[in-house]
DNA sequence: GCGATCCAGTTGCAAAATGAAACCAGTTTA
DNA sequence: TAAACTGGTTTCATTTTGCAACTGGATCGC
């Protein structure tokens, strides 16, 4: 039961955010968790990461709060493991991905897939960081202010 | 000169973004690269990273078109860094990785940042996937369609 | 009820990635 | 021109990954 090393302290949200999330095989997971996936054996059928490594990244993903493990909803005495509101909470960054993926890792002509509304079957807007009054902003048009404790 | 192996083909565009920016310290070179580091040096001494995985990332970074080296701008004989347009693309990846962790890494107490609008120092809106007329999505509200070549 | 199968892991081991430190060749500075 | 700086590369130890075999409880078929 060696699991991966836990991070050391990091006082910008990023770098925490990427301590636990920057990791290939976590943000796959939670991918498969929006589209439904809730059994190890599922996941792992879905993404062919070796057991042990699917073992370490659930588990790393329970004790971070992303996932939580409850009762297997079709009554069997197994797990299922589901996305919690912090972990649905990284449905912008799923999505984020998703997009610039599709925008600039894809050659045109190779097929790609686009995010549709369920309820209007019409295809989900560019996110992009804005203002309150709906002004896009790019990389120069922001700063980062540190506030007081 | 063994330098990290590429990862196969993929289909999902989240896995071939994660291929790519689902590592710790590549999200970091470019939040860095956001915030207006250029040289090998800056990043070494900002991230703290060891200078022969640096010099990897770099290169892997160059290689996939998220940077391109130039002649540095203050003249010198050295090489600078810098964000192309699919490495500016990245900014709302960033940005939602830093609001998630905002949101949810900090105890409430613990001081943490917030992003500002340079030119009206209000605080930028939370990013969400959303429809063409402002409706926020959720991750129930939207589903991938694959698009025939 | 019982053997066969399935599920969700764990274990052992080899290969790959990471990290620290030393080293090195050009560049710039004094 | 010597000293220091920059941007790496090399070496080597440690950590992480990945594969495959193994395990033990749950479930299925009969």
């Amino acid at each position: 039961m060696p699991r991966t090393k836990k991070p050391p302290y990091q006082a910008c949200p990023v770098a925490r955010a990427a301590a636990i999330m920057a990791d290939r095989w976590s943000v796959l997971i939670v991918r498969d968790a929006f589209d439904g996936l809730r059994r190890f054996g599922e996941f792992q059928k879905s993404l062919g990461i070796a057991r042990n490594i699917l073992a370490d990244r659930l588990h790393t993903l329970v004790e971070t709060g992303i996932l939580t493990m409850e009762p297997a909803s079709d009554g069997s005495a197994y797990q299922d493991y589901v996305l919690t509101p912090k972990g649905e909470a990284l449905f912008p960054v799923v999505v984020g991905f998703r997009q610039w993926a599709e925008q600039h890792l894809f050659q045109s002509g190779e097929p790609h897939s686009q995010l549709i509304e369920r309820k209007t079957g019409r295809p989900v807007r560019k996110m992009a960081p804005s203002t309150r009054d709906g002004r896009v902003l790019g990389p120069q048009d922001a700063f980062v202010r540190k506030l007081p404790s």
